[in-house]
DNA sequence: AATGTACGCAACCGCCGGCCA
DNA sequence: ATGGCCGGCGGTTGCGTACAT
């Protein structure tokens, strides 16, 4: 069965699109949606194949798209998905709202690759000797240090909720005062050893800009949860943890992977 | 200031599998 | 059962821009 390339038609245009086409696309589907992607170019006045239009509309057009750099979380998840799910990416972007998997790739292929390969050997025998590392290590380790970078912004809504198939959820309190949150940054890079319900306290116990009674966290149920997709999992983030203001969705990302990564359940709340 | 190089990203290409006549 | 259409996916390309020399 041989096919035609799909643009091989001549007259249809290639390469970026301008405004104009963008506005023709995106009215077009806005109004009449996208049944047949091959019939819609024509029907919309386009010079165009459809496939060619359901690129423009999937990785750029799409209202629901996120824009903008990715964050240190999305990163994370990226490097942590690939390591399960390899070179899936349109898999991976299922589990990134608002990412596609042409940008994801991009990413990987730009970023991610580069970082991962460099931390590696960075952690190697033979080069935990070497100074290989060209990021600086942060002054300030302990894990809930503040850093410079975070803003103490407006207290943000009350509700923070992040999903990875819809199985957990975070809830801040209100009036949170905000703390950076870079120590769970670094711990998660330093691989903490498997966490049990004494960790966060032990964690806490080790940081002077915290005091135990301003943390906890409800490990069993978030365990629990990761192991069943099925269940909503519940972690609470006690109002003087730290989160607020515009870092708030962030830090709550940031905790969340710090207790399912630490946890080394990720594969299984991804069921895999 | 001019040129060369590296990087980032949007877009293209070809393959594959599902669906349907 | 077969062949064609279609959408989705992953790999790759090529252009524009930033940075280095």
């Amino acid at each position: 069965m041989v096919r035609a390339p799909c643009c091989e038609k001549m007259g249809l245009k290639k390469g970026p699109w301008t405004p104009e086409e963008d506005h023709v696309l995106v009215s077009y589907i806005q109004q009449y949606g996208h049944g047949n992607w091959r019939a819609l170019p024509k029907l919309a006045g386009l010079l165009r194949c459809g496939k060619s239009c359901r690129l423009r509309w999937t990785n750029y057009l799409r209202p629901d798209i996120k824009r903008g750099n990715f964050s240190r979380e999305e990163e994370e998840a990226i490097i942590n998905l690939h390591q399960m799910l390899g070179n899936r990416w349109s898999a991976i972007a299922a589990r990134l709202p608002g990412r596609t998997d042409n940008e994801i790739k991009n990413v990987w292929h730009t970023h991610l690759k580069k970082k991962l390969s460099i931390k590696q050997n960075s952690t190697t025998p033979e080069a935990q000797g070497q100074e290989s590392e060209p990021e600086p290590e942060p002054e300030n380790t302990s894990c809930f240090a503040k850093s410079e970078s975070f803003e103490y912004g407006p207290v943000s809504p009350p509700q923070c909720t992040t999903s990875a198939d819809d199985t957990s959820s975070f809830t801040t309190s209100e009036n949170n005062t905000c703390s950076a949150n870079m120590g769970m940054k670094v711990d998660y890079e330093m691989n903490l050893p498997q966490a049990d319900e004494s960790f966060w306290s032990e964690v806490l116990s080790a940081d002077q800009n915290c005091s135990n009674e301003t943390v906890s966290c409800d490990f069993d149920q978030a365990i629990g949860a990761a192991a069943d997709p099925q269940v909503n999992a519940t972690v609470e983030v006690p109002v003087d943890f730290g989160f607020s203001g515009s870092n708030m969705y962030d830090n709550c990302m940031d905790f969340w992977y710090n207790v399912f990564t630490t946890a080394g359940e990720i594969s299984e709340l991804l069921e895999i």
